[in-house]
DNA sequence: CCCGATTCCTGTAGGC
DNA sequence: TGCCTACAGGAATCGG
């Protein structure tokens, strides 16, 4: 499932194809995603030319001439850019096509995915206005989690997969971070220390920039732009190895359900 | 404001 | 073999 380190690996994979291109053609076969593609979304597209890709939170910014075309990957989405002849899929839902006679094809089967056209300031779109900071970025540290902290009973998993405190972490790399910080995921935001939530924006920025030097983690679906998978799976301490043994002192993962999502732990090296 | 629950969707896995 | 159910989850939205 695409988290900050599979987007950005989509992100690369895909823009050295798409920059200075033109659009030349937009097909939909299907529109009813996250948010339902609107009429005349094909016109307002075909015929830009692509400036280049960036990546804010989960979302992909295609900066064109014209406007901006935003992609979300949901949980089961991807993009690949293919050669010409290359067959459909199910849930193939959206075809660029590009003036090299590649096309940028969307594919998603849960549709948790979405695609926005947005003309004007994409800061300013609904969706982006209100995000937290990027967490490799320069305004992301301990001290902004501890302040952001105060006065918050929510357990530190949920705090820290808020896009409005931090983006990009979402349900792998949240325990991920947290085993290696030996912070238990269940421990109130506020309670945790000054020293401790330093420790865990350093393993928040090294989780993720680890995971985006290998591509990625690819648990069932996600592929990047060339179709292949990512390897930081087999890097994984926590994630998915409840009752297998911790990699660091050999006591059993532990597995919770925390707000309606999958938490592990280790009880040993993640102390209450 | 804060926080927990609900909702969207479909492929996969497990039980019988 | 086949049917049914539970589960996976990003993030908006709603209700308390």
């Amino acid at each position: 499932m695409p988290e900050l380190p599979e987007v950005e690996t989509t992100r690369r994979g895909i823009a050295p194809s798409l920059t200075g291109q033109r659009i030349l053609q937009v097909t939909v076969r299907e529109r009813r995603l996250r948010w339902p593609l609107p009429r005349g979304f094909e016109a307002q597209v075909a015929g830009c030319r692509v400036g280049g890709v960036r990546r804010r939170a989960k979302y992909l910014l295609v900066d064109t001439d014209r406007g901006t075309l935003m992609i979300h990957l949901g949980m089961s989405g991807s993009l690949r850019v293919l050669d010409p002849g290359v067959a459909l899929l199910a849930h193939d839902h959206l075809d660029l096509l590009l003036e090299s006679g590649r096309c940028l094809r969307f594919n998603d089967p849960r549709r948790f995915g979405s695609v926005h056209w947005i003309a004007g300031d994409p800061a300013a779109h609904p969706l982006l206005a209100d995000l937290g900071p990027e967490p490799l970025g320069p305004d992301f540290d301990g001290d902004y989690l501890w302040s952001r902290a105060r006065g918050r009973s929510v357990a530190i998993k949920i705090f820290i997969m808020n896009a409005a405190i931090v983006v990009g972490v979402g349900n792998i790399y949240a325990s991920e971070a947290l085993f290696r910080a030996g912070i238990r995921p269940g421990t109130p935001a506020s309670r945790v220390s000054r020293a401790r939530m330093r420790q865990l924006a350093t393993a928040i920025r090294e989780v993720l920039a680890e995971a985006i030097a290998v591509g990625g983690t690819t648990l069932r679906d996600y592929v990047n732009a060339h179709g292949t998978p990512g390897y930081f799976r087999q890097q994984l301490f926590v994630y998915e190895r409840a009752g297998e043994a911790c990699r660091r002192c050999g006591c059993p993962i532990q597995h919770r359900v925390q707000g309606q999502r999958s938490t592990y732990f280790c009880p040993v090296c993640q102390r209450p």
